[in-house]
DNA sequence: TCCTAAATTGACCACCCGGTCAATATTGAT
DNA sequence: ATCAATATTGACCGGGTGGTCAATTTAGGA
């Protein structure tokens, strides 16, 4: 039972890390089409051959850094998630937008693969992909509202699915638009936008 | 003063539609860098000589296209906002997101170019129109909100540029989502789900 | 030091791309 | 019917793609 990537992960850390950074570098800048295995490769310092050797297909090359991505995404969520378990939903709320914050700003590359897959239309598994998140998010915010309504802090009444729903493309376009103000070189005032955030869920435009 | 389309607007209809359609498909069909030039060529029955005299690169095909949905969107929006200047601000929300509904009903391959153009990265100009959306969002969402705090139906407080933004990002995930439903076949609950976005937007969660 | 097995290389393949342009077909005025 | 102007065609170009594989380099045990 030996595992597709085991010639990969076979070599040294430093080969290994020279291919990963290469790749994410090209995946996050270049929609799947469009980005090339010719390009990782130059970038990587290693040879055409090698990397076919190492990654059969472009696509399983993919899936290795996305699921890397993905990895690094969910620890962070993890963690918020844990250390935030006891306050209320306001201030987790917060905290869940600051550590999306944070993500972005330490793997701003990482935030670029995961925009794109989100939100563009090629990728080869993207729609099997996109659901995995799509419930991944559910079970998370779900969770965090869950919470909330036990301790009667936010209607009981409320269709979960549907304010997970609410809550999601939110949080996702804010971080979204603040990955790309990032990457402009601006700021947007954070805790500002936190707090209008926090505000638009616990009582609307009223 | 002669447009570069020229050419092709002396077409006759018929073949001028049968391009229009051809490239709709292709570009809702695939991202920019992935759509072929040869593939429309092929649906359209024409020559690829003649696509390149009446269109000197793909970039000005996208753009003609590009600017012939987002006329449609815009005739839509403009539409419904005058129609329902009168509704207080749910009312006018709901037929907001009513109209959008339809337009994805009516043409989702429109649709599908306009979800591309916002959400995914290449495309030539893509900034330059994303912006221009943006603006042009603001300034829609912006008076329709507007109207609503003159008449005391919003708090005065809030900033409108936030309270748009999530009024914007709540607007386009959903009808990003009914779209893609709407393309594997399923049905959202419509009305459910347009009451539930006023809800959220008068009450928040409380 | 030698030899073999494994790792690495890059020239090469078939295919597709956007774009060109000489050759051909069509049109319309005389 | 003729012929010049115009519209249309598709073979062709240079270049890039993902992927292959014979040839070469490297590594390490005897």
């Amino acid at each position: 039972m030996i595992s597709s990537t085991n010639k990969f992960e076979q070599l040294s850390d430093e080969k290994q890390s020279r291919i990963v950074n290469a790749s994410i570098s090209e995946f996050s800048e270049k929609d799947y089409e469009s980005a090339s295995m010719n390009s990782v490769v130059s970038q990587a310092k290693i040879s055409k051959g090698s990397l076919f050797n190492y990654f059969k297909t472009k696509n399983i090359l993919y899936n290795h850094i996305y699921k890397l991505a993905l990895g690094e995404v969910k620890d962070y969520l993890r963690k918020v998630r844990d250390e935030t378990a006891n306050l209320p939903f306001n201030e987790r709320l917060s905290e869940i937008v600051d550590s999306g914050v944070k993500f972005i700003t330490e793997h701003p590359r990482l935030a670029r693969i995961y925009f794109r897959l989100v939100y563009s239309g090629d990728s080869p598994n993207r729609k099997k992909i996109v659901k995995e998140l799509q419930s991944m998010s559910e079970d998370y915010l779900g969770n965090i509202m869950q919470d909330a309504m036990d301790r009667n802090e936010l209607d009981p009444k409320l269709d979960k699915t549907q304010s997970v729903f609410f809550l999601d493309a939110v949080l996702n376009r804010f971080l979204k638009e603040y990955h790309e103000t990032l990457s402009k070189g601006k700021q947007l005032d954070r805790d500002n936008w936190v707090n209008s955030i926090t505000e638009l869920f616990s009582k609307g435009f009223k």
